[in-house]
RNA sequence: GGACCCGUGGUGUAGCGGCCCAACAUGCCAGCCUGUCACGCUGGAGAUCGCCGGUUCGAAUCCGGUCGGGUCCGCCA
């Protein structure tokens, strides 16, 4: 790893910049200097202020005149004797201080506090037999300080820095996120981020793809999330908006030739957050021309397993290829589109064996069209009535109206509070079809097919994490694909993209892109476009959406038919999309892509389970910047250049 | 917009109607100590229990509100 800052200059005030003599005995040394000319496994980090890393100290150095630099991690005063660990970003060396060698060094070494800055200048020595330190990288030697300088003091900090297993309030650490980050384990996080997106800019320079930068002040579209809006100046009353993706920019870089786009674009939406979701977060985007959607999966995937295989080389794939499930698939198997694949615990239709069960719950859902799905939770059969009250109500919160379970008895008997209605034999064969065996514990939903589906996922995700299955170091990567391309919209009355306007469909259902009444102005549920499937795929990795993409449409024909069907008509959207729309009449190539959430993938990488983890600077829930204050009012003269007037609504008391 | 959880010396926790002007660990300060590495030993300082109001003879403790943080639903690809 390079520093990544070379932009410190010494200033002339400082030891480092040999404004101040040396001591006789650092002088001596000095004269022979070869320090200089080290090279350390941390690479060219040799400056004015050090020879090496308080992570370099090895015995091989042992003798030479060192230089180092850095926060006092630890001090052990002695009396006499004062050791110091000097930590930076690269490791901790151990500093030794005897007053009998050098008293002044001692002087300053017994008023350093925690979190000093400071120099130490003295002899590499390798330690007294008997004192070296094996859980230390740099215990075989220390450094003999012959001359200590505290570059800089610091008071107490508000929480520790040298203790990377101390649970700190989220709140204090992002008050003081710049210490924070000096702790630890949120650097080896921003340093396994760092590395992700080196290597996906490895990747994808190696296969041929432009980085290109795209503007950060864009427009407005109401699709989508709420945009978070940028008054213009030099055009009072009309507004710019932060890009929520680069996604018509990469379409018309198709159109411009680029063949192979990429970029780490930052994105803004102006949603409620979520541990997984902040107003800004970082995507990889990319997008190729001459492309099937087959084409960008296996790029996409390829670059994945090289991406995850550099980053974090000691984690196992689930499965390559890539497993790829339909929308369908996933839903019936996994209740979600974004399925948990490192675990079983399938969904099954029960349909087939409660029908005409006498079962009140089950025949009238299915009479009504819904469907009755179930999942066995190995294991789980000893469960507490307060467990199961537990399961319930987590399924309630969801939409279900109630949950049935059947316990599975070590004799093959079903325990169940609806076992009367169902009787023995259909109790058995219900808990065969669920995948139950003895030990087990069959849940089971009956809703509409979304509702009753989605419950039994979410279920199926509370009972792994319960039963503690899902192995954290394996990567089970999966792609969903062939979404739905419209649903209905209620309110509007007429179809809606369930992803972007520009998805392509696949090919053989081109025909559905039709109403049923033929006239495109009369949509209707029932319309065949409501089985149009999508051009469209989802990347998956244990159990959480790392991004998702399409092969666009680029023929305006097809385009015209599928506005049509929003109840847009092409001059109507011209407005929205003008700028892609007459791209589009000037030869545009076939093409498609994809966007991955950096921050997702960096916390999956990393072990974590919160986004803020694997960000240098988050927000809070409510969107605050803790450190900076922000957001905060602003100078009325600011507002007035922008001729805007903040009018808010009276709080209600 | 809504549901739930949390808020006590610098930090992390305990205390959950009177025994508490609050306990423990760690940190901090001072003294002693020449081979420590979570150094050790001795002593000391430090919290009106997030804030406001209520109930009560009595509130860190119960109730209401409010602020801040978190998890989730809605929202969001």
């Amino acid at each position: 790893m390079r520093p990544m800052d070379t932009s410190v200059e010494p200033s002339q005030t400082t030891p480092a910049a040999d404004s101040t003599p040396d001591p006789p005995e650092v002088a001596a040394v000095r004269q022979h200097t070869s320090a200089a000319a080290i090279r350390t496994a941390s690479g060219p980090v040799q400056t004015s202020f050090r020879d090496l890393t308080c992570g370099d100290a090895r015995p091989e150095y042992a003798g030479r005149p060192v230089k180092l630099s850095g926060w006092v991690n630890r001090r052990r005063d002695l009396g006499n004797l004062i050791f110091l660990d000097v930590r930076d970003r690269y490791g901790v060396t151990q500093v030794v201080v005897d007053v009998s060698e050098s008293p002044d060094a001692h002087t300053v070494a017994s008023t350093v506090r925690n979190e000093f800055v400071v120099q130490a200048q003295g002899t590499l020595t390798t330690r007294l037999p008997g004192t070296e330190n094996a859980s230390l990288p740099t215990g075989q030697v220390e450094l003999r300080a012959a001359r200590i300088d505290v570059l800089s003091t610091a008071r107490n900090p508000p929480f520790p820095i040298n203790d990377p297993d101390a649970e700190i309030a989220e709140e204090l650490r992002l008050r003081h996120r710049y210490l924070d980050i000096r702790r630890e384990p949120m650097q080896r996080r921003l340093f396994a981020r760092s590395r992700l997106v080196q290597a996906i800019r490895d990747v994808h320079h190696a296969h041929g793809f432009v980085e290109i930068e795209t503007p950060m002040l864009i427009k407005s579209t109401p699709e989508g999330a709420r945009d978070f809006i940028v008054p213009s100046r030099l055009q009072p009353g009309n507004v710019y908006a932060l890009p929520q993706s680069p996604q018509q920019l990469k379409q018309l870089l198709m159109v411009s030739g680029i063949d192979r786009y990429f970029q780490i674009a930052r994105c803004m939406r102006d949603e409620d957050l979520r541990g997984d979701r902040q107003p800004e977060f970082t995507q990889l985007d990319l997008e190729m021309s001459f492309v099937s959607e087959g084409d960008v999966m296996a790029f996409v995937e390829q670059m994945a397993i090289e991406v995850s295989r550099r980053v974090a080389p000691a984690r196992l794939f689930q499965e390559m290829p890539f497993p790829r499930f339909t929308y369908r698939d996933a839903l019936d198997r996994y209740g979600t589109d974004k399925p948990d694949i490192r675990y079983g615990l399938e969904l099954r239709d029960l349909g087939g064996v409660v029908e005409g069960s006498g079962f009140r719950v089950f025949d009238e859902t299915l009479a009504g069209g819904g469907r009755v799905f179930g999942l066995a939770a190995l294991g789980m059969g000893g469960a507490s009535r307060s467990e199961i009250d537990e399961l319930t109500a987590f399924a309630k919160r969801f939409g279900a109206k109630g949950l049935v379970w059947l316990a599975v008895e070590q004799d093959g008997s079903v325990r169940s509070p609806v076992g009367k209605f169902l009787g023995e034999d259909r109790a058995r064969r219900l808990v065969a079809a669920a995948g139950g065996s003895p030990g087990d514990l069959v849940l089971v939903v009956a809703d509409r097919d979304v509702v009753a589906q989605e419950v039994l996922g979410r279920l199926r995700v509370e009972v792994a994490a319960r039963l503690g299955l899902g192995d954290a170091t394996v990567l089970a990567y999966c792609w969903v694909h062939r979404f739905p391309m419209y649903q209905w919209d209620e309110a509007a009355g007429r179809w809606d993209a369930t992803h972007n306007p520009f998805s392509g469909v696949v090919p053989e259902d081109e025909e559905l892109l039709v109403t049923a009444s033929g006239d495109p102005t009369r949509p209707d549920r029932s319309d065949p476009a409501g089985r149009a499937r999508a051009m469209q795929y989802d990347l998956v990795l244990n159990g959480w959406e790392l991004g998702g993409g399409s092969v666009r449409i680029h023929q305006r024909d097809l385009l015209e038919r599928s506005f049509a069907l929003m109840g847009h008509s092409l001059e109507g959207m011209r407005d929205k999309f003008g700028g892609l729309l007459d791209a589009f009449e000037y030869g545009a190539p076939p093409h498609g892509g994809i966007a991955l959430g950096i921050d997702r993938w960096a916390a999956l990488l990393t072990f974590q389970t919160n986004i803020r983890e694997v960000m240098a600077f988050p927000k809070t829930q409510s969107g605050a910047d803790l450190m900076l204050g922000a957001p905060s009012p602003v100078d009325p003269r600011q507002l007035a250049e922008l001729g805007l007037r903040f009018e808010l609504p009276k709080r209600e008391r």
